[in-house]
RNA sequence: GGGCGCUUGGCUCAGUUGGUUAGAGCGUCUCUCUUACACAGAGAAGGUCGGGGGUUCGAGUCCCUCAGCGCCCA
């Protein structure tokens, strides 16, 4: 009866709860060095992530389990370092969805609209709203594992971060960063708000050309032939046009200047169709004559494009739109129409004017709001900008100096491209939940602003101030956020301590928009890069690599994959098998191999405890003692996977140091399977049975899987976490206990393994420990051939050679693996005669006769020799054309070495094979 | 129109200083419930790395070019 009974399977549903109350209680989550604690050490440098804020009402999406995966990740492994490691979680306000949901939810159960509850009272439920459902996606964060600190969560519209907000609007206010007037703006008609530029989406969709004749105005040169009765229809000019309504508010039609069709026509005037003001005909470069039919009718109020040319002409601008997108008194007949109903109705008014020409389908690019999916409408509009090239170009600059780096590195260049087309940021959004814009009007339309709430205005005095009915992008709150979580604009202990942050992570759709702004805010207001390094994760589509949707019904709910798989199962997926900045197509099928994973690991970790528990009566060592043990001979197995453990250690923190966490994960799960499980675990077995080895192969099982959970530890916590509470317990508990001595009392907190020099030992043991390996999987391989039931022992010869001495010493080993009778093997030197009715091996210099009475076929036996043979002489042959060609000159020594070795080896595999088959 | 990414066994993907008959998981085939694990063990089949060209002693891995797919920006 073992002391530290665990179950067969992992069972994570009754772990991972527990195991994150513990580390939360543990205080673990703290960075060990805290500038508000007595001791606090303001030299030793912190590592800091500061959380890509959720939306407060949002539900846990897998955007989210990747975030929280890789930043879980990133701040485990500083923190096993050493180093005080800081994760500051929160949320967003989230303007517009949030909103809308409350004021979906409002109308449902009240049927109440929030024009109807008023500002206040809107402002009211919904921060009930806030208070009632914002801990939902928090929660949900913490069941990934999240080692966030949470007593320093924040929230955007907290006070603190309302201030930060007030004070950098304030400060770009007073700098002339931020204005406020008529532009064209992208409009959501049924949002009723202004979005920026990065919010519209543009996709190709299939769409109507309307084809249509601008009539020449009469003028005294050219008399109109309307109205004449002749049967000439008089002079147009041909204009396509796939929104049709915005005709109504065309101010121009261009042509291209030396465009012969119509170069007449410039500067004569043409007809609005139905409404009939009469418009000037322009000539601009910027009109392709091959384009359509070559004439462009000019929309300022309603295209970029168009008011760029009015700029450029000095044309009026008409908006012909309202705020619900309806045409307004500037559209005559039609005003009060919804544009697509208006379109409609003009385009039946123009078939029966004669204006028509024709329609054809047409694929082309429609704006659409990133939220809802409707059709965004360009239109003239007041609101607030913040003047951006100034910021930008500092911003441009902290990258191209290498202050910060960007990973993958190839983001540098969209970031660049983005960065120095930059527009102004259109940051004033018609809503009520955000940050209000603080600023006061007065009568006389003075603007007054201030860290304070003003009681006057500022420029005239007047009492009669009111304030900007309008609320702040929510990206201008986000910008600010890795230093407004930390005090900013005070100077508070934590600030000064932690920031700037150390990594920003987040998926490579938000670098504009955020990323870009927080290295544009970071510098202006702290004159700091807020991080140094940015590492961008890819987005995760289904496994066939669609984008997952509702629509296709292939959306993976990450709660419910937890639900069935456990946490580790899902974050090791989404850790490992996808590299930084590249899309992942995630399957269950993978995150279920990933549960049997952990359950390998759990069942590994059962082996090593329970062994750990036998040691209990069992003899100490040889000499009577536990520790020290100046006398212990490892096996050859041992230094086989101390040598490979410590290959796995350099190399995983190599990966680290590369942000190739997805290689270090797989490199953890290799080594763990195949070599520690299949391998080591194995021989472990037949070790423990000699109780010259028994002590030694107990502490190295433990040993060795000590460094594996922590290696692992930051891709799968709860499963590592929990069983190496057992393993810790379990080796204090024995005799063993000295080689726990310094560790801690939970696995988070523990050191990371460090890398440590090869001792010059290593290859020759990795080498010979090969040959083992082998061997048996000759033998295991021959027998499954042969049909050999597996509980049959089976004698054998082995012809060793120079490996004798190392056969002899693995006998047992070798026999236990390949399924041998440990009595019936005999190991020489060389052998004069062959058994007779019995089948060969040969790997490398070693040969294996296996006697397999009554099985053997000597003519398959004698081809089953010759394919090996032909196959040996291939390389034999590949080899010495490789060595005296220009490769054995030019190539490095060793590489050359290596191929020599091999060429040798070969050249003894068919001698050998030769032999047998003489 | 500009930029970027992807194209490796049936499926999904790794493969970062170029080193020499390419790796994994799933799937497939054969055995085995062997005292950590059938969410397992043992064995096997299956690709020459999208096409073409180049650099190099040597290329999946660098360069050019073409094609298909996807994304971003305009």
């Amino acid at each position: 009866m073992t002391k530290h009974e665990l179950p067969k399977t992992y069972d994570f549903k009754s772990t991972e709860s527990r195991i994150y109350a513990m580390w939360e209680a543990g205080g673990y989550f703290q960075p060990w060095n805290d500038p508000n604690q007595p001791g606090f050490d303001p030299n030793v440098k912190p590592f800091v992530i500061s959380i890509p804020p959720p939306n407060v009402t949002g539900e846990l999406h897998l955007g989210h389990a990747m975030f929280v995966s890789v930043e879980d990740l990133m701040i485990r492994y500083h923190r096993m370092k050493g180093i005080p490691a800081l994760w500051v979680p929160g949320t967003d306000h989230a303007g517009i969805a949030t909103q809308l949901m409350v004021e979906r939810h409002l109308l449902k159960t009240e049927e109440v609209t929030r024009e109807e509850l008023g500002r206040e009272e809107f402002l009211k439920r919904t921060w009930e709203w806030k208070r009632k459902y914002g801990g939902i996606i928090t929660t949900q964060i913490r069941r990934l594992g999240a080692s966030c600190d949470w007593t320093r969560e924040r929230f955007t519209l907290d006070a603190g971060l309302s201030r930060a907000v007030r004070e950098a609007f304030v400060r770009l206010y007073e700098k002339g960063l931020i204005y406020r007037g008529p532009r064209l703006i992208n409009w959501s008609p049924g949002l009723k708000t202004a979005v920026s530029d990065l919010e519209v989406e543009y996709n190709e969709e299939d769409a109507t050309l309307y084809y249509f004749k601008y009539m020449l105005a009469p003028s005294p040169l050219h008399p109109s032939p309307i109205g004449g009765g002749e049967g000439d229809e008089g002079e147009y000019i041909p204009v396509a046009t796939i929104r049709p309504e915005t005709i109504l508010g065309d101010t121009a039609v261009a042509v291209h200047p030396q465009d012969e069709r119509y170069k007449k026509f410039i500067g004569r005037k043409v007809v609005v169709p139905i409404l009939g003001r009469e418009i000037p005909v322009i000539a601009d470069e910027y009109v392709s004559m091959e384009f359509g039919t070559g004439a462009l009718k000019i929309t300022p109020g309603h295209d970029p494009n168009d008011y760029a040319i009015a700029q450029r002409h000095h044309l009026p601008i008409i908006s012909m739109l309202d705020a619900e997108a309806k045409v307004n008194e500037n559209g005559g007949p039609y005003q009060g129409q919804d544009r697509f109903e208006a379109r409609k109705n003009l385009w039946a008014d123009m078939n029966a004017a004669g204006l028509v020409i024709k329609t054809e389908p047409y694929r082309t690019t429609i704006p659409r709001s990133q939220r809802g999916g409707e059709i965004v409408e360009p239109m003239i509009s007041t609101q607030w900008f913040v003047r951006i090239e100034p910021l930008a170009r500092a911003a441009i600059e902290a990258v191209k100096d290498g202050r910060i780096r960007i990973v993958p590195e190839r983001f540098e260049k969209v970031y660049f491209n983005w960065m120095e087309n930059i527009k102004d940021w259109c940051i004033s959004r018609q809503l009520w939940w955000g940050h209000r814009i603080p600023v006061w009007y007065c009568p006389e339309g003075h603007m007054t602003t201030g860290r304070e709430d003003p009681t006057r205005c500022g420029t005239c005095g007047s009492k009669d101030i009111h304030q900007d009915e309008d609320v702040l992008d929510t990206w201008f709150s986000s910008g600010l956020w890795p230093f407004s979580t930390l005090g900013w604009p005070d100077e508070t202990p934590d600030y000064k301590y932690f920031y700037p942050t150390s990594y920003m992570e987040t998926g490579y759709d938000i670098l504009f928009f955020w990323v870009a702004r927080m290295i544009m805010m970071g510098l202006e207001f702290t004159g700091k890069t807020p991080f140094h390094t940015v590492y961008l994760h890819g987005l995760i589509r289904d496994e066939h690599g669609r984008k997952m949707s509702k629509t296709y019904q292939n959306v993976i709910d990450p709660l419910v994959v937890m639900d069935d798989l456990g946490t580790d199962a899902l974050r090791f997926t989404l850790l490992v098998g996808s590299a930084p900045g590249n899309d992942m197509n995630l399957s269950l099928k993978k995150v279920e191999a990933n549960r049997n994973f952990a359950n390998k690991v759990w069942n590994a970790g059962r082996f090593v405890i329970n062994a750990i528990d036998s040691l209990d009566g069992g003899p100490k060592t040889v000499d009577g003692t536990v520790s020290g043990q100046p006398s212990t001979v490892w096996t050859l197995a041992d230094s086989w996977i101390w040598a490979r453990l410590q290959q796995l250690v350099r190399d995983v923190e190599r990966q680290f140091q590369n942000f190739q966490y997805g290689q270090a994960g797989q490199q953890i799960y290799d080594f763990l399977w195949s070599d520690f499980a299949d391998w080591y675990v194995e021989i472990a077995k037949i070790q423990i049975q000699n109780s010259d080895f028994r002590i030694q192969t107990i502490e190295t099982l433990a040993r060795v899987f000590d460094i594996c959970l922590r290696l692992l530890h930051p891709f799968t916590p709860f499963v590592t976490e929990e069983l190496w509470g057992h393993l810790r317990r379990a080796v204090l508990d024995s005799p063993l206990a000295a080689i726990a001595a310094d560790w801690p009392e939970a696995l988070i907190v523990t050191r990371w393994p460090q890398p440590r020099h090869s001792e010059g030992w290593e290859d020759s043991k990795i080498a010979e420990f090969t040959l083992i390996q082998e061997i048996v999987r000759a033998i295991r391989n021959l027998r499954a051939e042969k049909n050999v039931s597996p509980a049959k022992r089976l004698q054998a010869v082995f012809v060793g050679g120079e490996k004798t001495g190392l056969l002899k010493e693995q006998e047992t080993t070798i026999a236990a693996l390949a399924g041998l009778d440990p009595s019936g093997i005999s190991i020489l030197e060389s052998l004069k005669e062959k058994p007779g009715d019995s089948a060969v091996l040969v790997v490398g210099s070693v040969e294996i006769h296996l006697p397999l009475a009554g099985m053997v076929d000597l003519a398959d036996e004698k081809t089953r020799l010759e394919k090996e043979l032909k196959e040996a002489e291939s390389h034999i042959a590949r080899l010495e054309k490789l060595l005296s060609s220009d490769f054995a000159g030019k190539a490095p020594a060793p590489v050359v070495a290596k191929e020599r070795e091999k060429l040798a080896a070969y050249k003894e595999t068919a001698e050998k094979i030769r032999a047998q088959l003489k």
